[in-house]
This record gives structure tokens, C-alpha cells and sequence, in this order.
DNA sequence: CAGTGAGCGAGCTTCCGCTTGACTT
């Protein structure tokens, strides 16, 4: 019989506990939480808010295995993490299990080492009643706006919507942020650079140098450069100073996918499932954490491991703290395991981010890096202007020997780059002056990663949340993420050289940017609805003004139900009003027009499957025309004759063969039908402009090639054929299809010979391949 | 990669934070 049972919450960190603790030690894991709200309904009890708690279905089974083994152990050692989450779960386990205080002990530990676990169980505590009050205000409070919120989307917008805490905040974050570039104007002004010839170590050498001031106008920099004929440049000051740089400190889970995602463009939820699988197989630590604490463990061996690789002089011991007061340090920063594994055996991508996260762990263990920044002031006899040329020249390289973190806002830095040899008062030979039209920029949009970041920022969100909200919002279609293409714009280039001006317009593309956040029609109407009736859980500083009201109760200083009973006493009555509200019009709508030929108004709103302009209203004896908007158009920007365009389609072309020919448009554009066949027009034809003698030609078309579809059948196998497909011929045999080697002749094929193929292939993939499914059912 | 396309209207949808497998559609 096991003496003692050690609960913890992952698989992974019971593996390794059990290692330490020896046999009298049997480690279990929780999978996490074991007990959560109801899934169905709000399940608070709304006169008292007593929660209704169960065990989720997929709980089931290792709850009663964690039943037994307690019941078998002499004292169970809850040791969950210590914060309020973790705190709960060890009060869960406590309830439900039916353990008894005398043979039950609470533990904690911030490091997974055999010393920290024996001294952990040298100091056991009770549960925290407080901090699992505050854990129960959170979830509640959490359940309600949810859960209330929803359905007002549901009666207001569209069903199935969502709304949250930390889901509708995200959203906000995206939609203000595009409003921001919509609203953006740019504003012109011309930079200038002046070029030089400088002869350096008997080497000529071109030298750069940007003016400090950008003038405003174009008769500004065309008056600068008439003076610059013939003036006279000199070097007029040189100033050396010594910079110090830090290394950034060890990763956290926001930090992390950051990172991943500028240099090797992974996803959140790329990066958090490679790095689960470096975390299950052992060759880092946790994953989900907000920490930059490393234990001395890790301290000592990057210690050892940087002075072995690169010298004692790179060696810098540094502690890492929390940014937050008080912030609760449940596990350390992400780190490898071991410290002198620069590289892991393992697919490229963990590899890649296995060795990003080496690299960022021993560079926040070295020495600053040493540069020595200097920087020419150019001054010229015509104008007070000066100009100015930076050069940086890298003393001691430190950690920048390992590491270097990116930044989204990247551009082409001069870092790195030397300087000829000047002295002042030293007269240059400048050859051409430049001055460029250049417009300020709008900030850039959102990627998933940069959006986590201001979440971090903003206190709204936790580190194993950030991935599925980012998930959450793009599936409610809330946002989209797509390349935002460049715009065409002309700008202005001056140019004095050899004594002229020339005046060139000159075009470049402006604004591109990959990946990013970019808010949908449902998303920009449910933010402003959700901003306009319910501000105060939009507002930015709601987390974090909840987040204190936690805090009170985890210091016991005030009744949790307290807390949920002020925020239900205001937030109920503002969900009941909306609801009951009788609108003119639907949330989001806009009246484009009249329609000419009905006399009907046309509008746009949000309908069932999404952006529609609809002609007429619901109130009319005749219903009302619909049409789906297409892509690229939205609620806020289409025009009446967009709009109007659309009900162009379905048409009717004529007869053939005594049934009507129509043209239409599907989910895979344009078609023509004409019985039971569809033909896609594929762009070979406009469907609004084809005429029926067009749309004949192409059903004759499809008929010919159809009639060419079987190629061999086979009398012994009936499911058995060889057919011609849009890419070659192929074997379909039972639903699915099969791939014809080259070195075979389709039409030649024995049914053994395709029984063959049909096998090698199951082999290849380990199932028969599965049929497409095109209409995902959810 | 291997072939679809409309849609009655009843009944359903939904939160945030902990944590990993189980499903063969």
C-alpha cells in the first residue's frame, strides 16, 4: 500500500515529481480543473449566486481513479499550483474526493527540483479558503457576462454569437485599431540626404548624411537646394559615446509566441503546440506562464555552459523579476531543461523553436553588449540646417554573440555600420543632395501575436488563454486574418547634382502587410452595439478593475458574493432593457436607397448567414429580395449601385432542349444550370453579361467531357473505376480515390493491378483516404 | 486536389481558465 499520494495538475510535472519523492510516493495529475459550472445554463442560483457545480464528462474517469487512490493513501498532498486557479483546484479535489483535513496537506513549489519538493513537504499550509472565494468570483462573474451577454447578441445580431470578458475586449482592440488607419491621414514632407565623397585610408568612400529638420513644403526643398548650389560643407562636431545594451529577459508565454511569430511567422496556436510537445517530452519547462523567474538550477549551469562555450568575460548572472507587484510566481520563465542542450533531436519546427528559446534563456544570463555610437554633425556656409550620420561600431559583442530579439516595427537599421575616419572642421565634397517626399505613417494593424501582447498589457487574459481567444474571435468570425495589400502612391524626388535640379514624381506601394487582424462586418457591428449598451464591460480597465475587487477577497476583506452581487445589482437591469427594447431598425443596418424599379427602400444589415442588402421590409405583403454580399465588400462602405448589382443574379437566359438555362453564382462563383447539371463558368465568362448561345456551348462542353469520364469499368468489381478527372485519370473505388503510378497505362489496368495500387496506398497512409468533406457540420 | 450550388423553421447557440487525449466522422 502507497503511503502518501502527491496530486499535482499536468502528466508531464507528476512524471518528473515521482522521480524525486522515491517509492513511498505515488504521483497523480488532475488533467487541471476536475469540477467547473454547468455547461448548460447559467447555473448560478441568481438570488443567492451559489454555484452549481459538475464534473465535466471527460473528468468522470480520473476523478474516480483519484478517489481510489486517496482512499488508499495514508495523506494526500494537494499540490496544484499556488495561485488563485490552483487553489481552487486543490479545494475541488478536496470536496470531491471526500477528504479529511487530518490526513490531507497543501503544498506549493516554485521549482521542480528534489530539494524545493522536500522542503515543500516540509512545510505544508491549509487551503486558502479566500483565494478559492476569489477563484469562485472570478468564474461566476465570468459565467454571467458571458452567458448573459450572448443571448442579447442572439435576439440583436445573429445567432450563435458570442460575447466575453476577454473576447469582446480582443475584439474592441482590432476594430479601433482599424478605424485608427481608416481615419489616418498622411501627411507629406520631403526628407533630405546629402551624399559625400570622402577619401579615407587613400579609399574614396560615400558617406550619407540625413538632414535633421524635414521641410514642410516642396517650394521649401526646392529653396533649400538653390541655396546648396555651390555652398561648402564641413564636419562641425564628432561626437563618441559608449552604449550599453541589455539582453531581454527569459521567455513567458506572450513573449514566446511573439517571437515565434517575427522570425519564423508561427501561429500562437503553432507555436503553443510545438512547445507543448517540447514540454511532454521533457526538453523544456512549462509552457502557459507570465514568469521570468529561473531557478538557480538554471542560473548555475548557464553559468557553467556560457563560460565553457564562450569565455568567463560573457558571463552575467541575472535574477528576473515580475513587471506586476505581487503577482503570484506559480511556475518559472520558459527555459530548456537543461541548459548545455543547445539542440534537440526532433522535427525542424521544434528544433527551430526549441533553439530560439536556448538562445533566449543563456543570452538573458550574459554580459551587456558594448557599442560606441558616434555620431557627425555636417554644417553648411548657405543654410542653418544641419545634417547628421550615425555610425555604430561594436565593442564587446556579449549576448548579441547568441541573440537578438526582434521588434514588429523593423526597419533598416545603420547598426553595425563604421564611419570613415573625419575630423572637425574638415571640408567634404558633397555629391548630390536628395530631397524625398515621404508621408507619416498609420500604426499597423494587429497579428495574433501583437494582439496578445496589448492583451498582456491591458491585465485582460491569461497565459493558457491567450492561443484559444485568438482561436474564438476568428471562428465567430469577429475577425479575419489576411494579407492587407499595398496601395499605389506617387511621390515627389528633388535632386541637385552638378549644379541642377531635376524633378521627378516617382510611384511606390505603401501600407502592405502580411497576416494581420482585420475586423469583419459582424465583428465592427457587435463591437459598436456592445460599446454602446453595455460600456462598462468594453472598457479597457474592466479586468483590471474587477482583478482588484479579487484581490480584496483573497485578503479576506471582503465577502465574494458581495463583490458579484454589486456588479449583478447594475448589469442585470441594462441586459433586460436591451432585450425588451423594440428597435426601428436592426443593429447595424443602413438605408442605402430607394429601389427604382419596386419603389422599395434597400438596405444592408447583418441577416442569418451574414452581410445582406435586402430590398424591401419583412412588414411588406410581398417578401422581401435578398442577396448575399461578396467578398470584399462591407456594411459600411458598399454603394447603392453595388448593392444593386447583386440582385442581378440569379438570371434566366432562355430555353434549350425544352428546360431553362439560368446563370447564377455559388459558393464556387459564377454557374450556369441548366436540368440537374451546373457548369462553372471558371471565369471563361462574365454571368452577367453571357448570352444563351455562350452558356449552350459550354453545357455541350461539359456533356463531351462528361462522356469521357469513364474510362474502364470492371463487370467482376462494379465499384471499381477508372475515371477522368480535372487532374488525369484516377482509380475510384468505394467512395474514396486513388492515385495512378506514371509508369502505368490507366486504360491498360487489370482489376488486380488497381487492387495493388489501391493496398500500396492504404500501406502508405496507414487508412484508406478519407472522402472530402464540404460542408462541415458544427 | 478527385467535386458542390436552395433552404421549411424547430431547436440550438454562449463565458474564462486549468489541463490532455479520444474520436475515427
Amino acid at each position: 500500500m502507497q503511503e502518501n499520494l502527491v496530486i499535482v495538475e499536468s502528466p508531464a510535472k507528476a512524471k518528473t515529481i515521482e522521480k524525486f519523492l522515491g517509492k513511498d510516493y505515488k504521483v497523480m495529475s488532475s488533467y487541471g480543473h476536475i469540477r467547473d459550472l454547468k455547461k448548460k445554463d447559467l447555473s448560478i442560483n441568481i438570488s443567492n449566486f451559489d454555484p452549481e457545480y459538475e464534473i465535466p464528462s471527460d473528468k468522470k474517469k480520473i476523478v474516480q481513479e483519484l478517489k481510489d487512490a486517496s482512499q488508499k493513501a495514508k495523506m494526500v498532498w494537494l499540490a496544484s499550483d499556488e495561485d488563485r486557479e490552483g487553489e481552487a483546484i486543490s479545494w475541488h479535489l478536496f470536496e470531491v474526493l471526500g477528504l479529511k483535513p487530518e490526513n490531507t496537506r497543501r503544498i506549493v513549489f516554485h521549482e521542480i527540483t528534489k530539494t524545493a519538493i522536500l522542503n515543500a513537504i516540509e512545510n505544508p499550509r491549509g487551503i486558502d479558503v479566500n483565494l478559492v472565494y476569489a477563484q469562485q468570483a472570478r468564474r461566476v462573474l465570468d459565467r454571467i457576462v458571458g452567458f448573459k451577454l450572448s443571448p442579447v447578441l442572439w435576439r440583436k445580431v445573429k445567432p450563435s454569437l458570442s460575447a466575453g470578458r476577454v473576447q469582446s475586449v480582443a475584439v474592441r482592440l482590432v476594430v479601433e485599431r482599424e478605424r485608427e488607419i481608416k481615419s489616418f491621414v498622411p501627411e507629406p514632407s520631403y526628407r533630405v540626404v546629402a551624399n559625400f565623397n570622402v577619401v579615407s585610408d587613400g579609399t574614396k568612400r560615400e558617406l550619407s548624411a540625413e538632414m535633421r529638420d524635414r521641410l514642410p513644403l516642396k517650394k521649401d526643398a526646392l529653396s533649400f537646394l538653390n541655396d546648396c548650389n555651390d555652398a561648402e560643407f564641413k564636419v562641425s562636431d564628432i561626437q563618441t559615446r559608449p552604449l550599453k545594451k541589455t539582453p531581454a529577459p527569459p521567455f513567458t508565454t506572450s513573449t514566446l509566441q511573439q517571437e515565434a511569430a517575427r522570425k519564423f511567422g508561427f501561429t500562437v496556436m503553432q507555436t503553443m503546440m510545438l512547445a507543448q510537445r517540447l514540454y511532454e517530452s521533457g526538453k523544456i519547462t512549462y509552457m502557459r506562464t507570465d514568469s521570468v523567474n529561473l531557478s538557480s538550477l538554471c542560473l548555475n549551469s548557464s553559468k557553467q555552459v556560457i563560460a565553457e562555450m564562450m569565455g568567463e568575460q560573457y558571463v552575467c548572472t541575472r535574477q528576473y523579476h515580475q513587471k506586476q507587484k505581487g503577482a503570484q510566481e506559480a511556475h518559472e520563465a520558459i527555459r530548456p531543461t537543461y541548459m548545455d542542450k543547445p539542440t534537440i533531436e526532433g522535427t525542424a519546427p521544434e528544433k527551430r523553436l526549441y533553439e530560439l528559446i536556448w538562445k533566449r534563456t543563456i543570452a538573458s544570463q550574459m554580459a551587456d553588449a558594448e557599442t560606441e555610437k558616434t555620431t557627425v554633425t555636417i554644417s553648411t556656409d548657405k543654410s542653418a540646417h544641419l545634417f547628421q550620420t550615425t555610425g555604430e561600431v561594436v565593442k564587446f559583442d556579449g549576448f548579441l554573440k547568441v541573440y537578438r530579439e526582434s521588434h514588429d516595427d523593423e526597419t533598416d537599421s545603420q547598426e553595425g555600420l563604421s564611419l570613415p575616419a573625419l575630423s572637425i572642421g574638415q571640408n567634404l565634397k558633397c555629391s548630390f543632395i536628395q530631397a524625398t517626399e515621404r508621408f507619416t505613417q498609420h500604426p499597423q494593424r494587429y497579428n495574433e501575436a501583437a494582439l496578445v501582447h496589448k492583451l498582456e498589457e491591458l491585465g485582460i487574459g491569461r497565459p493558457s488563454t491567450y492561443a484559444p481567444t485568438i482561436g474564438t474571435i476568428q471562428q465567430r468570425e469577429y475577425v479575419v486574418k489576411d494579407d492587407i495589400k499595398g496601395e499605389e502612391r506617387e511621390y515627389n524626388m528633388l535632386r541637385l547634382k552638378g549644379g541642377k535640379i531635376t524633378d521627378e514624381m516617382l510611384t511606390e506601394v505603401f501600407g502592405a502587410e502580411k497576416s494581420k487582424l482585420i475586423p469583419t462586418d459582424i465583428g465592427l457591428v457587435v463591437n459598436d452595439f456592445l460599446i454602446d449598451y453595455f460600456p462598462d464591460i468594453m472598457d479597457y480597465n474592466f479586468t483590471a478593475k474587477v482583478e482588484k475587487e479579487f484581490d480584496d477577497v483573497a485578503e479576506g476583506e471582503k465577502p465574494w458574493k458581495n463583490v458579484i452581487s454589486d456588479f449583478y445589482s447594475t448589469f442585470e437591469p441594462m441586459v433586460s432593457d436591451t432585450m425588451s427594447r423594440k428597435d426601428e431598425h436592426k443593429v447595424g443596418e443602413r438605408v442605402l436607397g430607394i429601389d427604382p424599379a419596386s419603389g422599395k427602400p434597400v438596405s444592408v444589415k447583418i441577416g442569418r448567414f451574414g452581410p445582406i442588402v435586402q430590398i424591401g421590409s419583412a412588414d411588406d405583403e410581398e417578401k422581401p429580395r435578398f442577396a448575399q454580399m461578396k467578398k470584399g465588400q462591407t456594411l459600411e462602405t458598399i454603394t447603392m449601385e453595388e448593392a444593386m448589382e447583386l440582385f442581378r443574379l440569379p438570371r434566366t437566359l432562355g430555353e434549350f432542349e425544352d428546360a431553362t438555362v439560368t446563370v447564377g453564382t455559388g459558393r464556387f462563383g459564377p454557374y450556369i444550370r441548366h436540368q440537374n447539371m451546373y457548369v462553372s463558368l471558371q471565369g471563361k465568362a462574365d454571368p452577367l453579361e453571357i448570352t444563351l448561345e455562350e452558356a449552350v456551348a459550354l453545357i455541350t462542353e461539359k456533356r463531351e467531357s462528361e462522356s469521357k469520364k469513364v474510362i474502364k469499368t470492371y463487370d467482376e468489381e462494379p465499384e471499381m473505376e477508372i475515371l477522368n478527372g480535372r487532374y488525369g485519370p484516377y482509380i475510384s473505388y468505394k467512395g474514396s480515390n486513388y492515385k495512378i503510378p506514371k509508369t502505368k497505362v490507366p486504360a491498360d489496368l487489370t482489376l488486380e493491378e488497381c487492387n495493388a495500387i489501391i493496398q500500396a496506398q492504404i500501406d502508405k497512409n496507414g487508412s484508406a483516404p478519407r472522402r472530402r468533406i464540404f460542408k462541415a457540420k458544427k
